[in-house]
DNA sequence: CTTGAGCCTGTATCAGCTACAGACACTAGG
DNA sequence: CCTAGTGTCTGTAGCTGATACAGGCTCAAG
């Protein structure tokens, strides 16, 4: 017979990693560095989490998706947890962080033309001499 | 007076910094993980370099400008150092690094998508609601 | 009761540097 | 000759963002 008051079922650590995909150690990482709150433990000292911790990991999990660095994030979750977070102050850190991701985008791209360009220039004969290397060795 | 025979002037670490640009530290990082060779010493255990050295490291510099890794710039010494080395070679580990390259863009493309669309939603106000937060909040 | 899984902790590892402490070495000025 | 300041040497710690592993509990199934 089931209790008749709601009994919360525990997310343990490893349910936590199977619900948000991130990996088992990744969640103590998160928690060691503070972007991850330390949940409640069992009695035998098992991290017990709720849906609140799902949420929590899925927001820091997608923000590194995009890219935002840990220090980013948690400049992220601080104004959400500051529960006063305005609309212009994360657009402002997701501007620079747009920048920055801009800017990396430009360093690819050039480094994406000047391998393209020697590359074709290869014979990718059994020779010695290869654009590549003359590319890499240049005073210029 | 000056000697009649040739005086090679020795170039110290810091020399070498200064004429390629490489942080000091680097140089024997590099020299540790071994890309860059055991210079000779001075009667005091000071590194001797020559310009052999300094051709060296800015072929080093010049892979790591273009992405590659530091095991990638091994394998393309291990080829030139090896003498033997083929333009097919080098060309082949050229395109590896450029397919890799062009994989990074991809994503950050993907993300300056995202980023920017969702910025673009914004009204910068001094309101809670955000775009860029229901963006990494939402369960999608 | 035993066996396997799951959880706990701290610590090591990776890339690619960068920096610092503490011990020598060297140069210039007084 | 002495001293101050810089340069070099070494080993080692720190950084980001994880990931992995050892050694010890705990727990559920058979």
């Amino acid at each position: 017979m089931k209790t008749h008051h709601k009994t919360v079922k525990i997310i343990r650590r490893s349910d936590l990693s199977r619900m948000t995909g991130c990996n088992l150690e990744t969640i103590r990482y998160y928690e060691n560095i503070g972007v991850m709150p330390e949940p409640p433990r069992t009695s035998k000292n098992y991290r017990a989490y709720d849906e609140s911790h799902v949420g929590r990991l899925r927001f820091i999990m997608r923000s590194r998706e995009l890219g935002f660095t840990l220090e980013e994030v948690r400049d992220l979750l601080a104004l959400v947890d500051g529960g006063a977070q305005t609309c212009g102050e994360v657009q402002a850190l997701a501007i620079t962080h747009l920048t920055s991701v801009r800017a990396k985008i430009a360093d690819l791209r050039r480094i994406e033309h000047v391998l393209s360009s020697t590359v074709a220039q290869c014979t990718g004969d059994d020779v010695p001499e290869c654009p590549v290397i003359d590319a890499l060795t240049e005073v210029a």
